[in-house]
DNA sequence: GACTACAGTT
DNA sequence: AACTGTA
């Protein structure tokens, strides 16, 4: 087998330069942030977010006291009493601040690269534009550049002085002049474009970083020629300002003083084999240096260590982000979110009712956030600036009476197809440490009933539906013995958005109408028998020509097939129960009405 | 320890 | 479709 090449690792591997400018912005405390832009007096007192019994962030006033994220509420206000504690768990705020920034990131792409990282955290690859601009350059007069942010447009841009690094840069004392030592020309040639390119990516930093202030957000930004080297060199001058590592060509002494832990991509699974790997387990110890150094490590060597949990060529990818290669691309902004999952934990959750509580709860804002991140409106079709009046609008247009549906205002611009609930046993305090925290965790999919996509419809009812016709069942199914019931976590996930393409019923405007005209049937079929009478068993036939209006014969066979796909239509509630679960729906109309 | 969200791999 | 890992 030709499994390594014994020199592989030994030498560093062989760099093709990477040539690419690549811009990581990360808001710092960005809750903090956003419940201080809203509530501006806080700024100045020790503010603190919490989710449950936890800091999820807190600001810098409070971090001068010794209070840092992810504490205990009771050890914060121990240290710090007049602590003000903000409720960060309600996410919508914070997504709405972060998609008006990503989205203002975006306004400056020209290549669209704008990945999202959390709700935090955002990666540019502006290797077009600062390669424009480089062409651009007059190195006579470099003091007096202009930054040009349009191609069409010469005059959008701005001022700079091309002849410094905009910000802090890596190595501190920046060994300006390019080395014009012995060797070809060539790589002098390489290294000063290089450090040009870097440079000018500084200064659109910096402009980018004035933008955000301007929508009243400070952030940092770290500036190199690739995502894992750009997301490092941003964290050494945090929070407020902006660092390029200039040495992007040899990036041995920047990462090998870090410990192993701040590489993204090494978590604490990956850690604990690394220890073993180098044998320590001193954690002073494991650094960048100690594991590039050391014999034993080598890809394949990782391979073996870490591909236990699945993934392939791990290995070789680890061993890579050691010698500061980071192969991967900034991805192209997504139109619509891959998932969205809300989720909530519990101190034991133990009655059934009490379980069906939680599922409301969460299945409503999931409904919520469905809406805000996948109903466009039609109308104002277009309309990326939300700049408006967005401060406290008092209800949104919640269910806007179901009876006068105004024709075609809101559509759909993704829908998700499946359905996933996730749960997790609640251990108490004593019997905690015997697990890690997220044992336990389960999760069952199903079809995600189209009903759900009933604009129309009052969201409570939809909610109830979904609730009780499809995650209660799957409730049941995952925790078959409801005698020890007690649930420590709840995570209800819609998933495989169809961008109009392929999955259960083909492409495109047929498409797209088949599944309009099937919304509409179970619509009718579903509230026909729900709000009408209380559960009689209607034939679906009736009702159809009750409810829908504007159907057509093609519909009845719509339902037909629909039945068919998600299981069986119960005869008691109406729902469309998977087949796997209609037991466990038997059982719970036994319980819940007996 | 304790929170929520997302994505990659089988 | 389920599980695992990470920020």
């Amino acid at each position: 087998m030709d499994m390594d090449n014994p020199d592989s690792k030994r030498k560093a591997p062989r760099r093709k330069r990477d040539i690419r400018v690549i811009l990581h912005f990360d808001l710092d405390c960005f809750y903090a942030q956003c419940i201080e832009n809203a509530n501006p007096h806080l700024k100045l007192v020790p503010l603190g977010i919490k989710q449950k019994s936890i800091l999820a962030t807190c600001n810098y006033v409070a971090r001068s006291h010794g209070v840092r994220k992810l504490m205990g509420i009771h050890e914060a206000k121990r240290l710090c009493p007049d602590l003000v504690l903000a409720d960060g768990e309600d996410l919508s705020p914070f997504r709405d601040v972060s998609k008006k920034i990503y989205s203002l990131l975006k306004s400056y792409s020209w290549n669209g690269r704008v990945e999202r990282l959390g709700l935090d955290e955002v990666f540019l690859d502006v290797t077009d534009v600062v390669a424009y601009n480089l062409e651009l350059l007059n190195h006579h007069c470099l003091e007096q550049s202009w930054f040009c942010l349009s191609r069409e447009d010469p005059e959008r841009g701005f001022g700079f002085d091309a002849s410094a690094v905009a910000g802090c840069s890596w190595p501190l004392d920046d060994p300006d002049p390019i080395s014009k030592d012995d060797d070809d020309d060539d790589d002098d040639d390489d290294a000063l474009r290089l450090r040009l390119r870097l440079l000018l990516g500084s200064h659109l930093a910096f402009y980018l970083r004035q933008q955000i202030e301007h929508l009243g957000y400070t952030s940092a930004c770290g500036i190199a020629t690739n995502k894992l080297l750009a997301k490092l060199a941003g964290d050494k001058n945090k929070p407020q300002n902006q660092t390029t590592l200039l040495s992007s060509h040899s990036p041995a002494s920047f990462l090998d003083p870090l410990p192993l832990s701040k590489i993204p991509g090494i978590g604490s699974k990956t850690i604990t084999a690394l220890k073993n790997l180098l044998k320590t387990d001193n954690d002073d110890n494991l650094t960048v240096r100690a594991a590039r150094t050391n014999p034993a490590v080598s890809p394949a060597a990782l391979e073996r260590l870490l591909a236990g949990g699945g993934e392939r060529g791990i290995g070789q990818r680890i061993w890579l982000l050691l010698h500061g290669i980071d192969t991967g691309e900034v991805k192209p902004a997504r139109d619509v979110p891959r998932q969205i999952s809300i989720e909530d934990t519990y101190r034991g959750l133990a009655s059934l009712s009490h379980i069906r509580e939680g599922l409301v709860q969460i299945t409503a804002s999931l409904l919520r956030r469905m809406h805000v991140d996948l109903v466009e409106d039609d109308s104002t079709e277009h309309v990326t600036t939300s700049s408006v009046s967005s401060t406290s609008s008092p209800a949104p247009p919640a269910a806007t009476t179901t009876g006068a549906g105004k024709k075609g205002r809101r559509r759909w611009t993704a829908q998700p197809k499946t359905l996933r609930l996730t749960t997790r046993p609640y251990y108490p305090p004593s019997e905690r440490d015997r697990y890690e925290y997220n044992h336990g965790r389960v999760s069952k999919s199903v079809a995600l009933p189209r009903f759900v996509f009933d604009l129309g419809a009052e969201t409570e009812v939809i909610v109830d539906r979904l609730v009780e016709g499809t995650l209660l069942p799957l409730f049941h199914a995952l925790n078959p013995d409801s005698k020890r019931l007690s649930i420590g976590l709840l995570n209800v996930c819609v998933t495989n958005m169809d961008g109009g393409n392929d999955g259960g019923g083909g492409g495109d405007i047929v498409a797209a109408f088949r599944r309009q005209k099937e919304v509409e049937e179970v619509r009718a079929v579903a509230y026909g028998c729900l709000s009408d009478h209380d559960h009689d068993e209607e034939e679906d036939g009736d009702v159809v020509e009750e409810e829908a209006e504007e159907s057509d014969m093609e519909e009845a066979e719509w339902v037909e097939e629909e039945d068919e796909q998600d299981g069986m239509r119960c005869r008691l509630c109406g729902c469309v129960i998977p087949f796997f679960a209609a037991e466990a729906h038997g059982r719970w109309h036994e319980v819940g009405e007996g």
